[in-house]
DNA sequence: TAGATTGTTAATCGATTAACAATC
DNA sequence: TAGATTGTTAATCGATTAACAATC
């Protein structure tokens, strides 16, 4: 697997993931790389361009056989295995990921929160525990944690982001509005809710 | 203002006013590209072309003043007034950003949130309403309702987009994992949480 | 075998960076 | 005026699309 595959078609590849997921859903077996660029809205050229990144995952006169590629995506993404996560910051959304369950079904198991509330410490969504903040050191050495959602107020974001770096978890879901910029052990990824609104907003003044 | 700025242009505004918000809170008073560009990690020279696409705003041998470049940004991305939105989909997800007060403070306002769950309807959060579905359409029209904030789970979430297109609303914040293809009429823009945990799995895998 | 469709190379298009004349 | 830094044009780089030979 080469390792300069640009941030774009990266990007893509989730994407790819869920069509492909439906099709399965629906029991069709093989697909070509244009029936799907015409489901997909891409062209079929750059479908084909993204996956030869990876490897030939299709077959001349064929297409690509709906499972077996939706497999080989699942394995590049890394969602073929279970991701154990914590969340930091057991606020308002802190509390919403914890109870969705849609990432759960992906492999994305919440294994605890944390938050330095006294009131919250103690109490549980959906059955899983709120910690206090002094305790997510041992919490990530003794269950194998990847990934550290961080649901903090913006100010208090950098410190815990280079704090649970440094402890070992190789990823961090920055839901903060903040930009981490963290050394290259540990991968960072930004949601920016806030940024994505005024997007937003800025696509409605064009329009209107 | 033109027209035909890129996506990646638009996606890079929210970022330098977060920058320029924060120089201003220091009360520095000018800054040059050469500066900034030190501070966000981009070049100068990126800096300066995305902003000479909307106008010249700063000066030569002086630089951009932070004040002024941070109202013009404001007004280009539109957060110079206020945007009323409404949250479809009370569970936890929704019940989140009706509860988050940054939107607010920067002009997203929250009037109502809507479920079809009976054991919802009246209740509250943070002192908004929640209200039934089958009362969307006249609260948007009475209200001056421009943004749509699409919590619901994926299966519902084309039906109601579609309804709420329909009746006026100007953009919609989709959430769900479903892309929507919505006239051009009402704009949309994607969250898609999964899609940026299953990119977060990918660098986790690269840099393992 | 003939038809279909991939994998891959080449062409095009667009975005980023560099350079510098204009000007405060 | 001299120095600094913009606004903008030109050069480079990278991503997308088109084309087609390979091959199932």
């Amino acid at each position: 697997m080469d390792n300069n595959i640009s941030k774009q078609v990266i990007s893509r590849l989730p994407r790819y993931l869920r069509y492909l997921g439906s099709l399965k859903d629906k029991n069709i077996e093989r697909i070509s790389s244009r029936e799907l660029s015409g489901i997909m809205n891409v062209t079929a050229s750059q479908i084909r361009q993204d996956l030869n990144q990876f490897g030939g995952f299709g077959q001349q006169g064929y297409g690509y056989n709906v499972e077996k590629l939706y497999d080989e995506i699942s394995k590049i993404i890394g969602v073929d295995h279970i991701h154990n996560c914590i969340i930091i910051g057991a606020g308002n959304l802190g509390k919403a990921v914890a109870g969705y369950t849609e990432f759960e079904r992906r492999g994305f198991i919440v294994q605890a929160l944390f938050d330095n509330n006294e009131n919250k410490i103690g109490n549980a969504v959906r059955g899983i525990k709120i910690y206090g903040m002094d305790s997510i050191s041992d919490f990530i050495a003794q269950n194998d944690i990847d990934i550290a959602i961080l649901t903090v107020p913006s100010a208090a974001a950098k410190d815990i982001a280079e704090k649970v770096a440094s402890e070992g978890i190789s990823a961090i879901w920055n839901f903060t509005n903040t930009d981490l910029d963290i050394d290259a052990e540990c991968v960072v990824e930004n949601v920016h809710l806030l940024d994505s609104l005024m997007t937003l907003s800025y696509n409605i003044e064009k329009n209107g």
